[in-house]
DNA sequence: TCTTTATAGTTCGATATCAAATTAAATGGA
DNA sequence: TCCATTTAATTTGATATCGAACTATAAAGA
Protein backbone atom coordinates (compact mmCIF):
# COMPACT_ATOMS: atom_id res chain seq x y z
CA UNK A 1 0.00 0.00 0.00
CA UNK A 2 1.53 2.86 -1.29
CA UNK A 3 1.49 6.23 1.03
CA UNK A 4 -0.33 8.27 -1.51
CA UNK A 5 -3.48 5.96 -1.07
CA UNK A 6 -6.40 7.49 1.32
CA UNK A 7 -5.54 7.15 5.05
CA UNK A 8 -8.52 4.45 5.60
CA UNK A 9 -7.28 2.80 2.59
CA UNK A 10 -3.94 2.08 3.98
CA UNK A 11 -5.10 1.64 7.23
CA UNK A 12 -8.13 -1.01 6.26
CA UNK A 13 -5.53 -3.00 4.56
CA UNK A 14 -2.96 -3.73 6.99
CA UNK A 15 -6.13 -4.53 9.32
CA UNK A 16 -7.26 -7.23 6.34
CA UNK A 17 -3.33 -9.21 5.62
CA UNK A 18 -3.43 -8.81 9.87
CA UNK A 19 -6.61 -11.02 9.43
CA UNK A 20 -5.17 -13.34 6.86
CA UNK A 21 -2.05 -13.69 8.84
CA UNK A 22 -4.01 -13.91 12.58
CA UNK A 23 -6.71 -16.15 11.14
CA UNK A 24 -4.96 -18.66 8.86
CA UNK A 25 -2.78 -19.12 11.92
CA UNK A 26 -5.12 -20.30 14.64
CA UNK A 27 -7.25 -22.63 12.09
CA UNK A 28 -3.81 -24.26 12.03
CA UNK A 29 -3.46 -25.37 15.10
CA UNK A 30 -7.57 -26.14 15.61
CA UNK A 31 -8.24 -29.87 15.79
CA UNK A 32 -9.36 -31.58 12.60
CA UNK A 33 -12.58 -30.37 11.00
CA UNK A 34 -12.73 -27.13 13.01
CA UNK A 35 -12.87 -23.92 12.13
CA UNK A 36 -12.43 -20.18 13.49
CA UNK A 37 -16.10 -19.76 12.39
CA UNK A 38 -17.51 -22.54 14.40
CA UNK A 39 -15.45 -22.21 17.49
CA UNK A 40 -16.54 -18.84 17.50
CA UNK A 41 -20.05 -19.73 17.15
CA UNK A 42 -18.98 -22.28 20.44
CA UNK A 43 -16.84 -19.67 22.14
CA UNK A 44 -20.14 -17.16 22.00
CA UNK A 45 -22.53 -19.78 23.62
CA UNK A 46 -19.43 -20.80 26.48
CA UNK A 47 -18.71 -16.94 27.22
CA UNK A 48 -21.88 -15.70 27.46
CA UNK A 49 -23.65 -18.79 29.14
CA UNK A 50 -26.45 -18.88 26.95
CA UNK A 51 -28.51 -21.48 26.61
CA UNK A 52 -30.67 -21.22 23.28
CA UNK A 53 -30.11 -18.63 20.27
CA UNK A 54 -32.22 -18.26 16.97
CA UNK A 55 -29.59 -18.48 13.83
CA UNK A 56 -30.96 -15.03 13.01
CA UNK A 57 -29.20 -13.42 16.46
CA UNK A 58 -25.98 -15.60 15.65
CA UNK A 59 -25.69 -14.38 12.60
CA UNK A 60 -26.35 -10.72 13.62
CA UNK A 61 -24.13 -11.13 16.00
CA UNK A 62 -21.12 -11.90 13.75
CA UNK A 63 -22.13 -9.78 11.53
CA UNK A 64 -22.54 -12.11 8.69
CA UNK A 65 -25.52 -13.07 6.73
CA UNK A 66 -28.15 -15.49 7.48
CA UNK A 67 -27.19 -18.18 4.62
CA UNK A 68 -23.73 -18.03 6.03
CA UNK A 69 -24.80 -19.07 9.80
CA UNK A 70 -27.13 -21.88 8.06
CA UNK A 71 -24.91 -23.34 6.77
CA UNK A 72 -21.80 -23.50 9.68
CA UNK A 73 -25.11 -24.73 12.01
CA UNK A 74 -25.58 -27.46 9.20
CA UNK A 75 -22.25 -28.58 9.99
CA UNK A 76 -21.82 -28.06 13.10
CA UNK A 77 -25.24 -29.96 14.22
CA UNK A 78 -23.97 -33.00 11.97
CA UNK A 79 -20.55 -32.81 13.60
CA UNK A 80 -22.91 -33.03 17.31
CA UNK A 81 -21.31 -29.71 18.44
CA UNK A 82 -24.69 -28.33 18.72
CA UNK A 83 -28.86 -28.72 18.47
CA UNK A 84 -31.47 -27.05 16.92
CA UNK A 85 -35.12 -27.46 17.40
CA UNK A 86 -38.00 -25.10 16.42
CA UNK A 87 -38.82 -22.39 17.75
CA UNK A 88 -41.73 -23.24 19.90
CA UNK A 89 -42.88 -19.25 20.16
CA UNK A 90 -42.43 -19.17 16.36
CA UNK A 91 -42.96 -21.22 13.33
CA UNK A 92 -40.24 -19.26 11.57
CA UNK A 93 -37.94 -19.28 13.83
CA UNK A 94 -35.20 -22.19 15.50
CA UNK A 95 -32.92 -22.14 19.08
CA UNK A 96 -29.78 -23.63 18.91
CA UNK A 97 -28.09 -24.43 21.78
CA UNK A 98 -24.47 -25.89 22.44
CA UNK A 99 -24.02 -29.65 23.34
CA UNK A 100 -21.80 -31.18 26.00
CA UNK A 101 -19.40 -32.35 22.89
CA UNK A 102 -19.62 -28.73 21.54
CA UNK A 103 -18.62 -27.69 25.27
CA UNK A 104 -15.78 -30.12 25.39
CA UNK A 105 -14.34 -28.91 21.81
CA UNK A 106 -14.66 -25.05 22.87
CA UNK A 107 -12.24 -26.35 25.69
CA UNK A 108 -10.07 -27.96 23.13
CA UNK A 109 -9.32 -25.41 20.94
CA UNK A 110 -9.00 -22.90 23.67
CA UNK A 111 -5.86 -24.99 24.86
CA UNK A 112 -4.91 -24.84 21.37
CA UNK A 113 -5.01 -21.52 20.72
CA UNK A 114 -2.70 -20.60 23.77
CA UNK A 115 -0.09 -21.28 22.18
CA UNK A 116 -0.01 -19.19 19.30
CA UNK A 117 -1.72 -16.46 21.09
CA UNK A 118 0.98 -16.62 23.77
CA UNK A 119 3.38 -16.03 21.24
CA UNK A 120 1.47 -12.80 19.50
CA UNK A 121 1.41 -11.28 22.71
CA UNK A 122 5.11 -11.69 23.49
CA UNK A 123 5.80 -10.05 20.09
CA UNK A 124 3.14 -7.33 20.32
CA UNK A 125 4.15 -5.73 23.61
CA UNK A 126 1.17 -5.54 26.35
CA UNK A 127 0.83 -1.41 25.75
CA UNK A 128 0.88 -1.55 22.22
CA UNK A 129 -2.33 -4.06 22.13
CA UNK A 130 -3.97 -1.97 25.07
CA UNK A 131 -3.53 1.14 22.85
CA UNK A 132 -5.25 -0.41 20.08
CA UNK A 133 -7.60 -1.68 21.66
CA UNK A 134 -10.32 1.06 22.73
CA UNK A 135 -9.60 2.37 19.01
CA UNK A 136 -10.27 -0.53 17.64
CA UNK A 137 -12.96 -1.17 19.00
CA UNK A 138 -14.57 2.81 18.58
CA UNK A 139 -13.80 1.96 15.17
CA UNK A 140 -15.81 -0.95 14.44
CA UNK A 141 -18.78 0.32 16.40
CA UNK A 142 -18.32 3.13 14.30
CA UNK A 143 -18.51 1.25 11.00
CA UNK A 144 -21.03 -1.00 12.23
CA UNK A 145 -23.54 1.71 12.56
CA UNK A 146 -22.61 2.95 8.86
CA UNK A 147 -24.26 -0.40 7.40
CA UNK A 148 -27.51 -0.72 6.88
CA UNK B 1 -15.29 -10.65 23.15
CA UNK B 2 -15.48 -10.21 26.97
CA UNK B 3 -12.92 -8.30 28.92
CA UNK B 4 -11.76 -11.15 30.71
CA UNK B 5 -10.29 -12.70 27.36
CA UNK B 6 -6.48 -12.15 26.78
CA UNK B 7 -5.57 -8.73 25.45
CA UNK B 8 -4.66 -10.21 21.95
CA UNK B 9 -7.54 -12.31 21.72
CA UNK B 10 -9.72 -8.90 22.09
CA UNK B 11 -7.80 -6.77 19.51
CA UNK B 12 -7.59 -9.73 16.69
CA UNK B 13 -11.64 -10.25 17.02
CA UNK B 14 -12.30 -6.93 16.60
CA UNK B 15 -9.69 -6.50 13.45
CA UNK B 16 -11.70 -9.62 12.17
CA UNK B 17 -15.28 -8.00 12.54
CA UNK B 18 -13.48 -4.54 11.21
CA UNK B 19 -12.49 -6.33 7.98
CA UNK B 20 -15.73 -8.44 7.41
CA UNK B 21 -17.61 -5.15 7.75
CA UNK B 22 -15.85 -3.24 5.14
CA UNK B 23 -14.84 -5.96 3.18
CA UNK B 24 -18.62 -6.33 2.73
CA UNK B 25 -19.19 -3.21 1.91
CA UNK B 26 -16.38 -2.76 -0.51
CA UNK B 27 -17.24 -5.52 -2.46
CA UNK B 28 -21.07 -4.57 -2.25
CA UNK B 29 -19.81 -1.84 -4.99
CA UNK B 30 -17.38 -3.45 -7.13
CA UNK B 31 -18.60 -4.18 -11.03
CA UNK B 32 -20.55 -7.20 -11.50
CA UNK B 33 -18.18 -10.00 -11.14
CA UNK B 34 -15.17 -8.27 -9.88
CA UNK B 35 -13.57 -9.52 -6.29
CA UNK B 36 -11.62 -7.39 -3.78
CA UNK B 37 -9.08 -10.59 -4.09
CA UNK B 38 -8.74 -9.67 -8.01
CA UNK B 39 -9.28 -5.44 -7.29
CA UNK B 40 -6.06 -6.23 -5.20
CA UNK B 41 -4.26 -8.38 -7.51
CA UNK B 42 -4.83 -5.60 -10.40
CA UNK B 43 -4.41 -2.46 -8.09
CA UNK B 44 -0.78 -3.85 -7.43
CA UNK B 45 0.57 -3.85 -10.94
CA UNK B 46 -0.47 -0.10 -11.03
CA UNK B 47 0.78 1.08 -7.78
CA UNK B 48 4.05 -0.34 -8.19
CA UNK B 49 3.93 0.09 -12.10
CA UNK B 50 5.05 -3.75 -12.39
CA UNK B 51 5.54 -5.44 -15.93
CA UNK B 52 5.56 -9.05 -14.80
CA UNK B 53 5.03 -11.15 -11.58
CA UNK B 54 5.07 -14.74 -11.30
CA UNK B 55 2.45 -16.33 -9.66
CA UNK B 56 4.49 -17.26 -6.75
CA UNK B 57 5.80 -13.95 -6.28
CA UNK B 58 1.91 -12.26 -5.83
CA UNK B 59 0.28 -15.23 -3.80
CA UNK B 60 3.53 -14.10 -1.47
CA UNK B 61 2.77 -9.98 -1.50
CA UNK B 62 -0.49 -11.09 -0.60
CA UNK B 63 0.35 -13.98 1.59
CA UNK B 64 -2.50 -16.18 0.36
CA UNK B 65 -1.25 -19.50 -0.63
CA UNK B 66 -0.33 -20.41 -4.43
CA UNK B 67 -3.34 -22.81 -4.70
CA UNK B 68 -5.80 -19.62 -4.19
CA UNK B 69 -3.56 -17.56 -6.36
CA UNK B 70 -3.89 -20.18 -9.00
CA UNK B 71 -7.64 -19.57 -9.30
CA UNK B 72 -8.03 -16.44 -8.68
CA UNK B 73 -5.56 -15.98 -11.89
CA UNK B 74 -7.21 -18.34 -13.82
CA UNK B 75 -10.67 -16.19 -13.89
CA UNK B 76 -8.81 -12.84 -14.49
CA UNK B 77 -7.00 -14.21 -16.98
CA UNK B 78 -10.25 -15.84 -18.54
CA UNK B 79 -12.10 -12.11 -18.25
CA UNK B 80 -9.35 -10.50 -19.76
CA UNK B 81 -8.21 -8.52 -16.90
CA UNK B 82 -4.56 -10.41 -17.02
CA UNK B 83 -2.26 -12.40 -19.61
CA UNK B 84 -0.38 -14.95 -18.70
CA UNK B 85 2.62 -16.37 -20.55
CA UNK B 86 5.64 -19.19 -19.47
CA UNK B 87 8.68 -17.70 -17.79
CA UNK B 88 11.48 -18.72 -20.60
CA UNK B 89 13.75 -18.61 -17.89
CA UNK B 90 12.42 -20.92 -15.65
CA UNK B 91 10.74 -24.05 -17.08
CA UNK B 92 8.25 -24.37 -13.75
CA UNK B 93 7.51 -20.36 -13.44
CA UNK B 94 4.95 -18.35 -15.53
CA UNK B 95 4.53 -14.78 -16.11
CA UNK B 96 1.59 -12.46 -15.52
CA UNK B 97 0.79 -9.01 -16.73
CA UNK B 98 -2.09 -6.56 -16.49
CA UNK B 99 -4.10 -5.82 -19.69
CA UNK B 100 -5.60 -2.62 -20.99
CA UNK B 101 -9.13 -3.94 -19.99
CA UNK B 102 -7.28 -4.19 -16.52
CA UNK B 103 -6.24 -1.00 -16.09
CA UNK B 104 -9.07 0.35 -17.11
CA UNK B 105 -11.42 -1.88 -14.69
CA UNK B 106 -9.06 -0.88 -11.65
CA UNK B 107 -9.87 2.69 -12.58
CA UNK B 108 -13.01 1.76 -12.36
CA UNK B 109 -12.82 0.10 -8.94
CA UNK B 110 -11.14 3.12 -7.71
CA UNK B 111 -13.91 4.86 -8.52
CA UNK B 112 -16.32 3.34 -6.95
CA UNK B 113 -14.74 2.47 -4.18
CA UNK B 114 -14.54 6.21 -3.48
CA UNK B 115 -17.74 6.67 -2.30
CA UNK B 116 -17.49 3.94 0.59
CA UNK B 117 -14.41 5.33 1.62
CA UNK B 118 -15.28 8.66 1.91
CA UNK B 119 -17.73 7.10 4.06
CA UNK B 120 -15.44 5.62 6.08
CA UNK B 121 -12.87 8.61 6.12
CA UNK B 122 -15.64 10.71 7.59
CA UNK B 123 -16.77 8.61 10.50
CA UNK B 124 -13.54 7.62 11.67
CA UNK B 125 -11.62 10.92 12.01
CA UNK B 126 -8.40 11.98 10.23
CA UNK B 127 -6.38 11.67 13.64
CA UNK B 128 -7.58 8.23 14.62
CA UNK B 129 -6.99 6.57 11.56
CA UNK B 130 -3.05 8.94 11.70
CA UNK B 131 -2.64 6.96 14.75
CA UNK B 132 -3.34 3.42 13.89
CA UNK B 133 -1.78 2.96 11.31
CA UNK B 134 1.55 2.91 12.12
CA UNK B 135 0.70 1.06 15.26
CA UNK B 136 -1.15 -1.22 12.68
CA UNK B 137 1.78 -1.59 10.17
CA UNK B 138 4.19 -2.48 12.95
CA UNK B 139 1.94 -5.53 14.17
CA UNK B 140 1.20 -6.69 10.37
CA UNK B 141 5.53 -7.07 10.08
CA UNK B 142 5.87 -8.30 13.54
CA UNK B 143 3.43 -10.99 12.62
CA UNK B 144 4.47 -11.71 9.26
CA UNK B 145 7.95 -12.12 10.41
CA UNK B 146 6.27 -14.61 13.21
CA UNK B 147 4.92 -16.95 10.39
CA UNK B 148 7.37 -19.97 9.03
C1' DT C 1 -61.09 -10.05 7.78
C1' DC C 2 -57.97 -9.60 4.03
C1' DT C 3 -54.01 -7.79 2.02
C1' DT C 4 -49.45 -6.09 2.40
C1' DT C 5 -45.17 -5.97 4.38
C1' DA C 6 -41.53 -7.78 7.17
C1' DT C 7 -38.89 -11.53 9.10
C1' DA C 8 -36.70 -16.50 9.59
C1' DG C 9 -34.66 -19.80 7.32
C1' DT C 10 -33.16 -22.16 3.20
C1' DT C 11 -31.38 -23.16 -1.52
C1' DC C 12 -28.40 -21.99 -5.31
C1' DG C 13 -24.42 -20.43 -7.61
C1' DA C 14 -20.34 -17.98 -7.27
C1' DT C 15 -15.60 -16.62 -5.25
C1' DA C 16 -11.80 -16.98 -1.85
C1' DT C 17 -9.36 -19.60 1.01
C1' DC C 18 -6.72 -23.50 2.92
C1' DA C 19 -4.24 -28.24 3.32
C1' DA C 20 -2.70 -32.22 1.03
C1' DA C 21 -1.17 -34.46 -2.85
C1' DT C 22 0.70 -34.31 -7.70
C1' DT C 23 3.66 -32.97 -11.69
C1' DA C 24 7.43 -30.71 -13.61
C1' DA C 25 11.62 -28.29 -13.53
C1' DA C 26 15.70 -26.41 -11.17
C1' DT C 27 19.42 -26.92 -7.76
C1' DG C 28 22.87 -29.03 -4.96
C1' DG C 29 25.65 -32.59 -3.43
C1' DA C 30 27.98 -37.11 -3.81
C1' DT D 1 26.66 -37.69 -13.90
C1' DC D 2 22.98 -39.00 -10.85
C1' DC D 3 20.09 -38.71 -7.00
C1' DA D 4 17.87 -35.92 -3.40
C1' DT D 5 15.93 -31.77 -2.31
C1' DT D 6 13.68 -27.63 -3.32
C1' DT D 7 10.57 -24.73 -5.82
C1' DA D 8 6.48 -23.46 -9.21
C1' DA D 9 2.18 -24.43 -10.42
C1' DT D 10 -1.86 -27.21 -10.35
C1' DT D 11 -5.66 -30.38 -8.85
C1' DT D 12 -8.82 -31.87 -5.43
C1' DG D 13 -11.88 -31.48 -1.67
C1' DA D 14 -13.32 -28.89 2.05
C1' DT D 15 -15.30 -24.52 4.57
C1' DA D 16 -16.78 -19.63 4.72
C1' DT D 17 -18.73 -16.10 2.60
C1' DC D 18 -21.83 -13.34 -0.30
C1' DG D 19 -26.12 -11.92 -3.12
C1' DA D 20 -30.39 -13.32 -5.19
C1' DA D 21 -34.34 -15.86 -5.15
C1' DC D 22 -37.62 -18.77 -2.62
C1' DT D 23 -40.95 -20.59 1.11
C1' DA D 24 -43.27 -20.06 5.27
C1' DT D 25 -44.88 -17.56 9.08
C1' DA D 26 -45.80 -13.29 11.63
C1' DA D 27 -47.21 -8.59 12.06
C1' DA D 28 -49.43 -4.44 10.55
C1' DG D 29 -52.93 -1.83 8.11
C1' DA D 30 -56.95 -0.97 5.44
Amino acid sequence: MSSNDPLAFQVFNEIGIINQLTSAAFSAVLPKGMTIAQFTVLNHFERLGLAEQSPAALASAFQITRPTMTSTLARMEKAGLVEIRPDPEDGRAKLVSITAAGKQMRAECLQRLAGPMAEANQVLSRQQLAKMLPMLREMREKLDKLRD
